[in-house]
Formats: C-alpha cells, structure tokens, sequence
DNA sequence: ATTACCTTTGACAAATTATGTCAACACAAA
DNA sequence: TTTGTGTTGACATAATTTGTCAAAGGTAAT
C-alpha cells in the first residue's frame, strides 16, 4: 500500500498514459515504473518530479508525499516512532528559525 | 553536530570508559566509535543499544534520538521537510490507531 | 626521549542495497 | 492471431554502507 504509488497510478490514467508509454516518456524501463506504482520499489524524486511534469500535477503534494514515505520506511516497527518525529519535527523547525 | 554522538560520548566519559575501552566492550573497531561519536558515520540502533548497556542509561532516549537523526538525515536540504514530517505523523498515528 | 596511554584520520576491502536491463508471462480486446 | 495492457523474476551493474588496518598526533608521566 503506498499512497504516493496510488496517486501517480491515478494521475497516470486519467493523463491517458499506459505504463509503457510513460515510462519511455520518463525515460526508464517499464518494469521499474510497474513496480514502483505498485510500491514494490521506491520511487527517487527524481522521477516524481518527472512524473509530475508528465502528468501536468502540482509536485509540491507528490514531493511531500515521496519524503514522508521514506520517512515511514526508516520507522517501520520501530515502537518509539512517533516520539522520534517529534523530536526530528522540533529539531527541524529549530534549524529553519535559525537560518532566517 | 550530533546530538546522539554527543550524548554517547558524554555517557562514556562520565562512565570513565577511554573510546578503546568502550569499543572493545561493544565489540567493534575504535575507528568506527570515534567517527560516529563526532557524528562522521552513523551509528547503527544495535550499537546504540549495546551502549546504553554499558553505560547503564536509559536506552529509550537514545534509540528516540537515534532514529530522529536518521529521519532528518533523509530530508536535509528539502524544502518540504518539516510538511513531509506532519504527513508521516498523521499516517503513523492513524497507523498506530487502527492496529488496536 | 621513551613509554604508555589516548583520539583521529585516511586508504582500502568487503559486504550489503539499490538500480537498471531483459525476457517472458498472463490477460483482454480487436 | 495480433496488438496492447500490466506483472514477474532472474540477473548484472552500480552505489552505498560497513569493517579493517596502519599510522599519525596529542598529552602526561617516568
């Protein structure tokens, strides 16, 4: 079940684009993008943002969404996750404020 | 700048441990401790723990840490970090939610 | 100044993961 | 049957991570 797979295998069919032809559009081999959609491998936001000019779609949500799911795999199982995205949320908003 | 690696190290210092003593108790290379005690390379959560062990410290903490710097790692220098964290969030707690 | 510690550094090998390529399969529609 | 669709798995290649080692530089005591 991956979210951001769903999303660019929607917008994929309502663009009109079978799996091959975006796939050459983008320039890589169909069985990537298959599995890819299918969340059976991890997209790069590279081709994300591809994907997203393909398709003419905001890439802001699919960027976000991209970043969150790798976050997520670092955390599977793992019992303190949440308590670690806090931490990591609080750290983050630290180092923005300190960059302005 | 780690915090982990810097949390570790105090713990080792105040436990009275020199890094090659600390290393050989854990059973790893004092190269690799003292790279990731000053953050060069990234600790690995076994290591984390058998640390904790011997210096006698909550692990919890450590291991929230730990897996906070590997989330922030993968969204340095993204625009949609701290966006991406707020998704993850709320998939995790819906996540945590439904296996109830 | 030599001994005995300590920590850091960099080069290299080994192992593990990620990525790319390809050919074949199954299904349905024309 | 041919054409177009998506899926699968085996394999090679590339990239990254991890482990090993030897040497260097520092400090302090003898």
């Amino acid at each position: 079940m991956s979210t951001l797979g769903l999303k660019l295998r929607g917008l994929r069919v309502k663009s009109g684009y079978s799996l091959r032809k975006a796939a050459v559009a983008i320039d890589i081999d169909v069985a990537i993008l298959s599995k890819m959609e299918r969340g059976e491998r991890k997209f790069s936001k590279e081709l994300v943002l591809k994907l997203a000019d393909l398709y003419k779609a905001n890439s802001d949500e699919l960027v976000i969404d991209f970043l969150s799911e790798k976050v997520l795999y670092e955390l599977e199982d793992e019992d303190f996750g949440l308590e670690a995205l806090k931490v990591a949320e609080k750290q983050l908003k630290y180092k923005k404020q300190k960059d302005v």
